[in-house]
RNA sequence: GGGGCGUUCGUCUAGUGGUUAGGACAUUCGUCUUUCCAACGGAAAACACGGGUUCGAUUCCCGUACGCCCCGCCA
C-alpha cells in the first residue's frame, strides 16, 4: 500500500509553500487509496515546540488533509540510537572532534584554493590515543557517515554517481565525490534530521516521499544511508519546485502574511488555499476546487514543472471569489451561523452575486463587519441590513 | 570556487527542426442582464542574449547573462 509523509520540523507555523509539500503527498495518496502520516521531526528540542505543532496540525486538517498517523521524532530516539550503533559497527560512522569554528575555516580555505569545500576526513586518522585524550579533555564527538564514494580508500575519493527515477524531476544523479560526509550526530549527543529521516522512512512503510527540490543532493544521501541500514526496498522520491514571491524572492522569509493560519484568519476559503498551492507551478490550469478530491482527480506527480514559480497572492482573491460564487447556501450556512447570521439565506443568495458591493468583498464577512459600507448604495445597504439581522 | 536545475504572453504553462507558437489566470472590449456579479463571445499579449549546425532554429550544439538549489554540528 502506498505510504507517504509529510515532516515539518514544528519549529514554527507553516506557509503556503509547506502546505504545497502536504498537498502533493495527500493527494499522491488519495489517488492510490494510500496513508498519510504527519511526522513531527521534532529532534531538535531547543527549538521544537508542541504549540507549533498543534498549529500545524489545525493547518494541514483545515486544507482537508486528516492524517491516518501522527508520529514524533522525539519519543523514537532507542531507534535511532540502535540505527547509529549499527553503522558503527559497520565502520560507517566515525567520531569527529573539530569544531564549528575549525570546519569553517577549512571550508573558507578549500574554497580560497578553488577547492569544493569538502570534509577531509581527517576524523577517520584519529588514533585510539587520540581519542583517549579528547575524552579526557571532555570534548565529544560529533558523528559523521562515511559516504561510499571510494574503493577501499577513504581519502582517495572517486566520483560515484547515486542515481534515482524521480516522480517529479525524472532521472536524477548525484555525485557523492562532491559531497562531505554529512554529521548525523551533533557534538551533545543529538540528532541531525538525516538519520532519524531515512530510520522513520523505512520503520514506518513509507512508500513515496515528495519534498522541496532544496532535498535533491540530500536524498543521495538519504539513498546511502538507508542501504547501509540494510533498507530491502527504498522509497520513490519525488521533488518538487519551489513557490517565489512575486519578485523571485524566497517565500519563507516573508512567512508572515502568507501562514496558513493567516490566511485562514483572514476568512479565505481553504479550497482556494489549497487550490492555488496545487495548481501554480503545474500545467494544470488555476481553477478553484472546493475539496482535495477534485484536486486529487486532477494530479499527478508529472504535471508539477521544473523551475520556481513566483506566485502572486492576489491570486487568491479571484479563486476565493470564484468558490464562493459556486457555493450553495447548505455549504455555506455553517459558515453564516458561527458568524451569528441566523437567517442567512437571502443574504448569501445577496453575497453571491446580487450587490454591487461584492465587486469589493472577496470574503463574504467583509461584508458583516460593515467597513465598506460607506461605498454601498442605499439600496444595497438595506438590502443587506435586513439580510444580517 | 565546484556541481545541479532552469529561462516561452504581466503570471502559471503547452508545444514543435518548417505551427496563425496553444491553453489558463489577470487585463480589455462586447453580448446578455434594470444594474452589478456570474455566464457567454472577442481582443491585446511571449520563445533571455550571442555564435554555430541547417535550405530553415523558439526547438539541436557551444558560449554568455540572469535566477534558484546544494556543497551546514539547519531542515
Amino acid at each position: 500500500m502506498m505510504k507517504v509523509r509529510f515532516a515539518p520540523s514544528p519549529t514554527g507555523k507553516i506557509h503556503i509553500g509547506n502546505a504545497r509539500t502536504a498537498l502533493f503527498n495527500a493527494l499522491l495518496a488519495m489517488g492510490e487509496g494510500g496513508a498519510f502520516v504527519l511526522r513531527f521531526d521534532d529532534t531538535d528540542r531547543e527549538r521544537s515546540k508542541q504549540e507549533y505543532a498543534d498549529a500545524i496540525l489545525e493547518d494541514v486538517r483545515w486544507l482537508g488533509i486528516e492524517p491516518d498517523e501522527i508520529v514524533y521524532q522525539s519519543s523514537r530516539f532507542e531507534l535511532y540510537d540502535a540505527a547509529a550503533d549499527q553503522l558503527r559497527q559497520a565502520g560507517l560512522l566515525y567520531a569527529c572532534y573539530e569544531t564549528p569554528e575549525e570546519l569553517e575555516r577549512q571550508r573558507k580555505r578549500r574554497l580560497a584554493r578553488h577547492l569544493p569545500p569538502i570534509y577531509d576526513r581527517s576524523g577517520l586518522k584519529l588514533t585510539d590515543e587520540d581519542h583517549a585524550r579528547f575524552k579526557e579533555e571532555g570534548r565529544t564527538p560529533h558523528w559523521r557517515f562515511l559516504l561510499p564514494n571510494h574503493s577501499g580508500d577513504p581519502f582517495a575519493p572517486k566520483r560515484t554517481d547515486v542515481g534515482w527515477e524521480d516522480m517529479m524531476k525524472g532521472p536524477q544523479t548525484v555525485d557523492l565525490a562532491s559531497l562531505s560526509d554529512p554529521v548525523l550526530i551533533r557534538g551533545d549527543g543529538t540528532y541531525l534530521y538525516t538519520l532519524p529521516s531515512c530510520v522513520d522512512d523505512r520503520d514506518l512503510g513509507i512508500t513515496h516521499i515528495v519534498r522541496g527540490d532544496d532535498h535533491v543532493t540530500n536524498t543521495a544521501v538519504q539513498l546511502e544511508v538507508m542501504r547501509a541500514l540494510g533498507a530491502e526496498t527504498l522509497p520513490i522520491f519525488g521533488h518538487h519546485n519551489f513557490l517565489q514571491d512575486k519578485t523571485g524572492g524566497s517565500l519563507s522569509k516573508r512567512l508572515g502574511s502568507l501562514s496558513i493560519e493567516s490566511l485562514r484568519e483572514e476568512g479565505f476559503e481553504p479550497g482556494a488555499v489549497a487550490s492555488l498551492a496545487t495548481l501554480i507551478g503545474t500545467s494544470l490550469p488555476v481553477d478553484p476546487k472546493a475539496t482535495l478530491s477534485e484536486l486529487g482527480d486532477v494530479f499527478t506527480p508529472d504535471v508539477v514543472t521544473r523551475s520556481a514559480a513566483k506566485f502572486d497572492p492576489e491570486d487568491l482573491n479571484n479563486l476565493n471569489k470564484k468558490l464562493l460564487h459556486a457555493m450553495s447556501f447548505e455549504t455555506a450556512k455553517p459558515r453564516l451561523e458561527a458568524k451569528g447570521i441566523s437567517d442567512g439565506e437571502a443574504f448569501w443568495e445577496a453575497v453571491k452575486g446580487n450587490l454591487t458591493i461584492f465587486d469589493d468583498c472577496l470574503k463574504w464577512w467583509d461584508i458583516i463587519k460593515g467597513p465598506i459600507d460607506a461605498e454601498m448604495s442605499e439600496e444595497d445597504r438595506a438590502f443587506v441590513g435586513e439580510a444580517k439581522q
